[in-house]
DNA sequence: TCCATTATACTCATATTGAGTATAAATGAG
DNA sequence: CTCATTTATACTCAATATGAGTATAATGGA
């Protein structure tokens, strides 16, 4: 059963008739800090921010950037619209013989981390969510943790195993960070998240490690790393999650801390010089061992934004 | 001004209060025909085919794909959402001091040409409605046509120059298909297409040539096809497209519909060669010169879905 | 002074691309 | 039946790009 067929299943109050649509924006608010790459959640890290829809809002990115501005007091760079879902069971309140539909839309901003205002607002590693998503230390969480479980789930059928293995770099498959949300979505399919178990997914044994948000959060964070994974490799996004200026080291471990792998030191500098996205400043930094030049994204970048794209071979004239 | 902005300075609608929201889902189904990207369309090709989301679909994409089989009596393969409007001045039907907003979900769904039931549904070319984007024949059609209103618009400001080198590929800039979206993004921004004069943008002078749509269904078109010209690159999705069997011409006749651009022969099926996606049969396709040789889609392909992705420079233990 | 530590510069074999040329297998005109 | 025309495939080759290192340069502290 697939994470839309659950979903359904658990679904009751189906019928036609005047209905109430209700519309919530859903921000993934995303830092790098150091090494980590961190969320901005409420309730003790179990839920996204998700605010209703004004009228007042002129537009659904307007409506976002305001909501979100107002919690952080700080001015959100980027924005993109990430999934809308409406799904007729969550939030469903039979009230009065009414059905209530509920329609999320959801946005990934990037910003830099400051501290909230709000009590309950904190940030949170975001690999607290999907731990087999870090690779950079130890790439064999999977292996160690779940693997039996998958194998249990897998069976004898071949198609199972194919998608097990092109998701989970497995058996000769390349791991491929982009797919994050598949990865998700196959674990919870498998019954391995608890998400899947309080859906009402029965579930043999064990849980993969990784703390469950309330409703599809997760899920929509998995759909944010996925979406940002896949970015920063075509679009200079990284630039809104850095300071002013910063040392190439620190550059690469903030695009480390998102992909969750490690980078090739001097190859990943390479690409940079290819890319002509920085320009150096006059000062360096200061440490243990020599220091680095400082450098900062050239101001240009702002006006070119779409840069390259992927290729087909073209012909010429 | 921007899209955006344009929109929001024409709305006025805006107070607080009770309000029902209206959601509608818009379906931007694409065929290739020949060497003819097309889209299936109403009322004389003005508009995109839309239908209200009701309370008996499961979920969205279950929505589109009822509403469109109903439609065209036939399965429809690929699925994909697009983009969430919530326009506040779009259908704002003032009636009884209830301000109604509007939300639109709009889809991309691939399949192949067949009759259409209906009497005003019909198969549309695409570059109707962007003629600038289809640069097999004539990639001049910028520089003939417009460039001079667009030097208008740019003034002396260095800064929408950079923007419409960089969109446009002039000046030395690569053209990079997958900007179709901001392609047209910006020809409204500049009022050179008859939406952005409908909406209240005064212009000065010329329109681009092009077909106008009803409210911003030719911006969602656009949307549709930004998208599926970066699909193409890296998810091998014009399986959807094709025929159960064709020649390898054929396959990049499709390519290059949707692209808009000519490819190279030998290094397209060198590529192709190298993905494994495709494998012979015993057939060749008659015709003018040395029959070709029949292709059909690996099987295997359905299980594995996601393939490659872009690559970083990876640092192996 | 010399060593641990981090930064930056080069090197080099291999793979991937861009751009063609050469050869093969059909059709139809004369 | 032969040859020009047309389309299909097979090769070639230089120019880049990529993966994986090694070598050398600056620091602060023992």
């Amino acid at each position: 059963m697939s994470y839309d067929n659950a979903k359904r299943a658990s679904g009751t109050a189906m019928k036609t008739g005047i209905q109430t649509i209700h519309a919530e924006l859903i921000a993934v608010l995303v830092a790098v800090t150091g090494s980590v790459p961190r969320v901005l959640t409420l309730a003790d890290g179990s839920a996204l921010p998700a605010g209703p829809l004004e009228l007042t809002h002129r537009s659904l990115q307007a409506g976002v950037r305001v909501w979100v501005e107002r919690q952080t007091h700080h001015p959100l760079g980027y924005i993109e619209q990430l999934y809308t879902f409406a799904d007729p069971t969550r939030g469903a309140t039979v009230s009065g013989d009414q059905a209530e539909r509920s329609i999320s839309i959801s946005y990934l901003g990037l910003t830099r981390e400051i501290a909230s205002g709000g009590d309950t607002v904190s940030w949170q590693d975001i690999y607290r969510y999907f731990p087999w998503e870090d690779r950079r230390s130890d790439p064999t969480l999977i292996e160690r943790t779940i693997r039996a479980e998958m194998g249990r789930w897998i069976g004898t059928s071949a198609e199972r195993a194919a998608r097990v293995n092109a998701c989970f770099g497995l058996d000769g498959s390349p791991w491929n960070e982009d797919l994050a949300l598949s990865r998700y979505e196959l674990l919870y399919e498998m019954g391995l998240v608890r998400e899947a178990a309080r859906d009402g997914q029965s579930n043999g044994g064990e849980f993969i490690p990784g703390t469950m948000m309330h409703a599809d959060h997760r899920r929509i964070l998995a759909t944010a790393l996925s979406r940002l994974r896949a970015k920063i490799k075509y679009r200079a996004i990284v630039y809104e999650l850095m300071p002013e200026s910063f040392s190439l080291l620190e550059l690469q471990r903030c695009v480390e801390a998102l992909a969750g792998q490690r980078l090739h030191k001097s190859n990943f500098r390479r690409l940079l010089a290819s890319q002509n996205l920085l320009e150096e400043t006059a000062h360096y930094a200061p440490g243990v061992g020599r220091p680095a030049k400082l450098f900062r994204f050239r101001a240009a970048l702002l006006a070119e934004r779409a840069i390259a794209g992927t290729r087909l071979p073209i012909a010429r004239p």
